[in-house]
DNA sequence: ATACCACTCCCATAATTATGGTATCGTAGA
DNA sequence: TCTACGATACCATAATTATGGGAGTGGTAT
């Protein structure tokens, strides 16, 4: 049984390559080739793919969001990304998003094929690069870099408040306290944490 | 300056021929083999090796145990696990006690080398098949409200970058365009998601 | 062809946040 | 006792962010 494969790409000498190359192989056929994937979830339920290509910058909504709805929906669909640049941060949320591997745009013909078939076998291709951001989420979970902990229990309460999208003066409500106060509390977070602004100080009291 | 690097495999045979690949190269210096891990500690700091070869079952103490401990107390030591079989799930709780990669024995000289440039360089070398059971363990987040997903691409990209502590100008640096440019999107994204501030944007953006 | 949308850019004015001081109070340690 | 530190509070001056306008381009859809 041939693999059935949906591509997604906005740029069409680049589609038409890829399309060429799956229906030239009788191992695989394209069910579809699409510039955007505003329709992706009505396409994917007519069309039954196994493998998604999704190109991760798409014009309108992008690939990411898109993946979101997919992996929602079709559980079972495998999808891949493309990528022009070895884009570490957008291939991460787009794995979170349920992706299942990514391909540069700049690989070879045969490793593209590779790549699907190894997805269609329940693997996941992905770069040494991401690989190392992805296995690094959950054993480091704990690795609370060394100036969080320097915070005191106000200071961290000052900066949890503050994570979860409080302004100044919501914060002294919440905490009781003079607006005053939070701001004092928010400079020696900021001396701590080396940072100068509420959204670095998050950032860093996220992860 | 040559990557230091540290060999723990009790197949003799293959120690020595591992050992001669690495002693052989330029690039890389090897600074111990070793039968078993038993003081994988003293000697990693003895040795101070960049990276560290490691065999998956060792006698004894076996190869899983001992990343935890380096992993502990040598964050900065990469440790790629060679394992006979591609044994997913014990490779994957080597990754998760803080393993760098993994190697089959039967992998060949070059993509050896190839793995330990790569794991010093800030990769993580494994299969798709590891690879695939390392992303399913993610937390599919699901409740992704409604108003995310009317983000543009554009949009989502600012409040990405946002979210990762930048400021304005940095973000417009960031994607090559105008600080007026950002502060557009920005109206936008709070028009979209109802909020007022760049960490209430934010605090919606992680969830 | 016209209307819409995503994206780009600029200006002006408010509001909030950032930075650098100063100061009081209570409590735990030297 | 004296010091250090956490927590509280205030003031003044930058710097940045928020809000509300206007405006042009290119592409898509009706």
């Amino acid at each position: 049984m041939a693999i059935r494969v949906a591509i997604y790409e906005d740029n069409q000498p680049l589609r038409e390559a890829l399309s060429a190359l799956i229906t030239d192989e009788d191992d695989y056929t394209l069910v579809g080739a699409f510039g955007d994937c505003l329709h992706a979830s009505d396409q994917t339920y007519r069309l039954q793919p196994d493998v998604v290509l999704m190109d991760i910058d798409l014009p309108g909504r992008d690939g990411i969001q898109a993946v979101t709805g997919l992996h929602r929906e079709f559980p079972n669909v495998d999808v891949l990304m493309l990528t022009v640049f070895d884009d570490d941060d957008r291939v991460f949320r787009a794995l979170c998003a349920g992706a299942s591997g990514y391909l540069l745009k700049q690989t070879t013909p045969d490793q593209i094929l590779e790549a699907i078939q190894s997805v269609y076998a329940g693997g996941a291709p992905m770069t040494p690069s991401i690989a190392r951001k992805v296995i690094q989420t959950f054993p480091t979970k704990i690795g609370h870099s060394a100036d969080l902990e320097q915070l005191t229990t106000r200071e961290s309460q000052v900066l949890q408040q503050l994570a979860k999208g409080l302004s100044y003066k919501m914060v002294a409500n919440e905490l009781s306290i003079s607006v005053e106060t939070v701001r004092t509390h928010i400079k020696r977070i900021y001396e701590k944490l080396h940072v100068h602004s509420v959204t670095e100080a998050v950032a860093k009291y996220r992860g």
